[in-house]
DNA sequence: TGTAAATCTGCATAGTCTTGCAGGTGTTGG
DNA sequence: CCAACACCTGCAAGACTATGCAGATTTACA
């Protein structure tokens, strides 16, 4: 089997795993260091179940890692640089917000990239 | 409605539409240029069929454009640096493949960085 | 005009993903 | 040891996808 291939297969299955909004935002809730499932689940206001179901595929593919600490499980993510990766997506994102376009694009990417504010603007 | 969950939205549906192992090796295939249909399915052993429906989603959310000539429909990247954004995304593959780790991906990504092969190694 | 070529679109089936909920595991504090 | 906490896992229902196939379009050429 050409390995061009078998690429294509893992890459679409990294796409796949990353292809929702909730751990999209999961993930960019984890620049800037680790953080216990509670508190992500406060952030991103969803239910603790939920966001520990997302972290299940993600921690299998090694997106993220956890650590333990006593009863709380801290994850971070293995390779940071995905986080700006995902970012630099918003570039495709189909631009059917053609009010001002490249401008609106870099205020989003200033909103994902900026320090994360306690109420999720 | 937070637009950072907007923008989460956004960007999980584009990534869903990029997360298929055809599709993917569709729009590499379209890196070099416009091809047609029957040309794609052929570089990619497929059905045209399948590669027709496989573009339908991509035109839609302008991943990629289409121009008729006669009775074929050319196919181009709307914007070609999503290949590339493409490619880079091999670091964050699984390594589960650790035998020669940066090595392999290096071959990898030259793989589907060098000009396209008739016969897809 | 009729037929063939190159695509596209609609549809049915099978398979996968999402999500809430119930129940299980390991840890801390009393 | 027991109860509360912080998570994780398994399950079922509903929603969404993928894929092959049949039929519709559009264009080319006799």
């Amino acid at each position: 089997m050409p390995s061009r291939v078998i690429v294509s297969r893992e890459l679409a299955e990294l796409l796949k795993l990353l292809a929702h909004p909730d751990r999209l935002r999961l993930i960019e809730e984890l620049r800037f260091g680790e953080r216990d499932v509670t508190s992500i689940a406060a952030a991103l206001d969803l239910p603790a179940t939920r966001v520990s179901q997302h972290l299940a595929p993600l921690r299998a593919h090694r997106i993220v890692e956890d650590r333990r600490e006593g009863r709380n499980h801290y994850y971070r993510l293995t390779r940071p640089a995905i986080a700006a990766w995902i970012v630099e997506a918003l570039e495709f994102v189909e631009v059917r917000n053609r009010i001002g376009e490249a401008a609106h694009i870099e205020q989003v990417r200033e909103l994902w990239t900026a320090d994360a504010n306690p109420t999720s603007s």
